[in-house]
DNA sequence: CTCGATCCCTGGACGC
DNA sequence: TGCGTCCAGGGATCGA
């Protein structure tokens, strides 16, 4: 799951392997989760890739104008622009030889000069793509929060203690702070000793400060290990990072604390599961954990009027044939 | 302003 | 083996 530092790392290895590269031509598979697929297709070709940079949990290539003949072609929109990748849940961006047969799931390939291919795939497809002009990139980029590696303590309190929303909402809320996701909120929390449920508002601005240095200090150290691999997320060179091992709350229920061995919790907080140290932080008033799962951890409830759904979905899925890119 | 609910989506794990 | 169910979760959106 790409937060800030596993994006990070995927922008570092990016920048690595394909800057300079120019974009030959461009196919696409799935397009649902891509704003204007056309405009890909239009507007890529024939532009070099200048920078990639990271805002927030966005990764930004910085493409150059196109020049010489393919400019007719465009007509006239020719202009330096971005492509904005998010990488959702399961999102992965890398360059492979272009005889390589494709991965599941790619639905975005670049042909590079070099005779690469720069390769998106995204079994769940949450992640996002946009082709955009640097006037839509600004519009784009507006509304999101400090980064959580840059603001000050002063500026970081002011965000946090003056709201009534929970602490963990807060830190998942990209207007707040851009870049930080489930686990490293839950981590950051876990080393503040500060409870995912309490308020924004109840917290000193002492406790405020404590909880941004730690998190810095854990986004920092999650970068120099590429990040964290849960599921499936590699890097742009296709490796697992290593901070998943570092993990002293997320994912731990009923392990015991790192700290003081009680065993840690899960509870519903901003919609996430959340994992803490009932004892290291303690809880609001009037705040339940969830019951800890059983040694075979699934609980049998019934959640409902979901699955049924999905099951709709899944046999009447003639809807739409697999795009090229989905053969194996 | 803040909340929960719902939806998007698929693979993997698990229960039976 | 195989189907149903649950879960993962960033983000958009909507109603309370």
């Amino acid at each position: 799951m790409p937060e800030l530092p596993e994006v990070e790392t995927v922008a570092r290895g990016l920048r690595q392997a394909i800057l300079g590269r120019r974009i030959i031509s461009v196919t696409l598979g799935k397009t649902d989760f891509i704003d204007d697929p056309v405009a890909l297709e239009l507007h890529l070709p024939g532009r070099r890739i200048e920078a990639v940079e990271r805002y927030g949990k966005f990764m930004l290539l910085r493409l150059s104008a196109v020049s010489g003949e393919t400019r007719v072609a465009t007509n006239g929109d020719a202009a330096p622009a971005s492509l904005l990748v998010h990488l959702g849940m399961t999102g992965q961006i890398a360059p492979s030889p272009a005889g390589q047969p494709l991965e599941k799931h790619t639905h975005v390939c670049m042909l590079l000069d070099d005779g690469r291919e720069l390769r998106y795939t995204d079994a769940r497809r949450f992640g996002r793509i946009a082709y955009l002009t640097k006037a839509l990139l600004a519009e784009e980029l507006t509304g999101f929060g400090a980064d959580p590696l840059e603001v000050s303590k002063e500026e970081f309190a002011d965000r946090i203690c003056g709201r009534r929303a929970r602490i963990k909402a807060l830190l998942l809320d990209q207007s707040v702070l851009r870049g930080v996701g489930n686990i490293y909120a839950d981590e950051s929390l876990w080393k503040a000793k500060i409870h995912p449920a309490r308020l924004g508002a109840n917290l000193s601005r002492k406790q405020a400060h404590t909880l941004r240095r730690v998190l810095q200090d854990i986004l920092r150290k999650a970068i120099v290990l590429r990040g964290s691999s849960i599921s499936d997320f590699l890097d742009a060179e296709g490796e697992p990072g290593e901070y998943q091992r570092h993990h002293r709350a997320y994912g731990r229920e009923g392990k015991g604390c790192y700290r003081c061995k009680t065993p840690v919790r899960r509870a519903i907080v901003a919609g996430r599961s959340s994992y803490f140290c009932p004892r290291c932080q303690p809880s609001p008033r009037g705040f339940a954990a969830l019951p800890l799962a059983g040694k075979n951890g699934r609980k049998t409830k019934r959640k409902n009027a979901k699955d049924a759904d999905k099951s709709r979905r899944r046999n009447g899925k003639s809807r739409r044939a697999p795009g090229a890119a989905e053969k194996r």
